[in-house]
DNA sequence: TTTTGAGTTGTTCGA
DNA sequence: GTCGAACAACTCAAA
């Protein structure tokens, strides 16, 4: 009785939307839960919008994620007697017309606390006011509102470690929102298929490896995180540089789409902590890790050029050199490094790398090749799965010295070196470069130097089964310090 | 306001 | 093999 009289009540009234932008999960969604706590019906919505100019378009792999993303969404929000509407186009427009069909009084979503994203949500709230429609807006992606978080100057931090301790200092975020048990679902609006956005390769199906590598969606997000704090989160200290062991969280792609919130994280590991104190070292580590993260977007809110203008307007002078030829070969993994060749094939194949051969990747394109950071930070934004709009910029520009905090010119990585000391019996090298696969661990970082019986034995001929390095690394070491130091003498 | 100390992730060289 | 210093100077944050 009760709940017939309940029913009643609600479909009577106006439908709510909830507008699903990065947010793509029912659990600690502030603007669902919102939505679900006003007893009206729920129009889910995704806008899938590539007109809108202050959004920076998806690369081929996030793409793809989306994809995957939104059906799982969908099937979430099935679940929960709710569908999801997706709809293309300019976002202001479409939100306009999905207000009008269902004539919704409210729409709800969560805010992304980044320039362009905004301006785009301040032209949706006004497109929605003119149609007397109000609009709910819940603080989302991040710890800390980077409005809060100012320096002198009313500046944001450009330092990580005085960065890091005034979010600590905040204390704990709010603690996450469980999912609406059930949402009232408003009847049948057209919606498009998740096919239909075409953002999935079909010839070439380039996909195949990414398929094989990823779970996407909430529940895998949430499984890979109890996963990494009950087993992987003991020797992350220690291992986290290893690109042979399987010692990271890997939630990067499912953070970027809000698969799951930075605030589950931060409980989670938190909770993990405090029940195993032998973690407490691994998971404080790991939370620094999700501070690199929220550093790195709250530069982009001050920054909002970051992919594209030095942070340090001293590098607009660098001289950068153009070689497509040794940009192509980078990218194919082709340099005859095989820490970077191995690293190069493992984005192409699982839209992801491990974060310390980004790092010597990224090194050799930036210092010993003298490529524009920006080439690199591109390639990335179209191969990576978890391409952040924060991250992947501010990382490069990390790399290349032109960052906030950056590594200082003169520390270049040497890829022999670092392949020796994170991948020391090879193994990461032997999975992604097979045609180096019989060399010994003595010589897999730097089969050039190999005698030729040794080759031969191994089946290795440089310059024919496997490039010979692409430039000496002691001489693209002493060009790189040229070119840096050129820099300070040439104002 | 001025001063002071510090700043994710390296490499090389020479003792 | 191991160790410490040099590699620059600057910007930033906080006392």
């Amino acid at each position: 009785m009760n709940e017939r009289s309940q029913d009643t009540k609600t479909m009577a009234s106006n439908p709510v939307i909830v507008w699903f932008r990065e947010s793509l999960r029912v659990s600690d969604h502030p603007a669902l839960h919102a939505a679900a706590s006003s007893n009206a019906p729920v129009v889910c919505c995704f806008v899938y919008d590539q007109q809108s100019p202050e959004l920076r378009p998806l690369g081929g792999a996030t793409g793809w994620w989306l994809a995957q993303s939104l059906r799982a969404l969908r099937a979430e929000l099935r679940a929960m007697g709710a569908d999801l509407i997706i709809r293309r186009g300019p976002a202001d427009e479409v939100l306009g017309d999905v207000v009008r069909e269902t004539n919704a009084g409210t729409v709800f979503w969560n805010d992304v606390a980044q320039s362009g994203p905004r301006a785009l949500a301040e032209r949706v709230e006004a497109a929605l006011g003119a149609i007397g429609t109000v609009s709910r807006i819940f603080p989302d992606d991040l710890l800390v509102d980077p409005a809060q978080l100012r320096g002198k100057e009313g500046r944001g931090l450009r330092v990580f470690t005085p960065f890091w301790k005034r979010v600590l200092a905040c204390g704990d975020p709010p603690k996450p929102l469980p999912a609406p048990a059930r949402l009232a679902s408003a009847p049948g609006f057209s919606s498009l298929s998740v096919d239909d956005l075409g953002l999935e390769p079909t010839r070439p199906d380039w996909a195949g490896g990414l398929r094989e590598t990823w779970q996407v969606g909430e529940r895998a997000a949430q499984a890979r995180l109890a996963e990494f704090l009950d087993r992987a989160a003991r020797t992350y200290a220690a291992d986290r540089d290893r690109p042979d062991i399987a010692a990271t969280s890997r939630l990067s792609p499912h953070l970027r789409f809000g698969e799951i919130s930075p605030r589950q994280i931060w409980h989670a590991a938190r909770f993990a902590a405090a029940e195993h104190p032998a973690f407490a070292k691994g998971i404080d580590k790991f939370l620094t890790e999700l501070g690199w993260r929220e550093f790195s977007r709250h530069l982009l809110y001050d920054h909002p050029d970051l992919a594209t203008r030095n942070l340090q307007p001293s590098f607009d002078a660098f001289p950068w050199t153009r070689d497509d030829a040794a940009l192509a070969a980078w990218q194919r993994g082709r340099t005859g490094y095989p820490i970077v060749d191995a690293g190069m094939r493992e984005l192409w194949h699982t839209g992801s790398m491990h974060n310390r051969v980004r790092m010597v990747v990224a090194s050799l394109l930036a210092k010993h090749l003298l490529i524009d950071w920006r080439h690199g930070e591109q390639w990335f934004w179209d191969t990576l799965v978890d391409a952040d709009p924060g991250s992947n910029p501010a990382s490069w520009q990390w790399v290349a010295g032109s960052g906030a905090d950056a590594a200082p010119y003169f520390r270049v990585f040497n890829p022999v070196l670092q392949g020796e000391k994170f991948d020391p019996d090879g193994t990461y090298v032997r999975r992604w470069v097979p045609e180096l696969a019989r060399l010994p661990a003595g010589l897999i970082h730097q089969p050039w130097a190999a005698k030729p019986l040794e080759l031969a034995e191994a089946g290795v001929t440089i310059g024919r089964s496997y490039p010979a390095p692409i430039i000496d690394h002691k001489q693209g070491r002493e060009r790189a310090l040229a070119a840096y130091a050129s820099l300070r003498t040439s104002d």
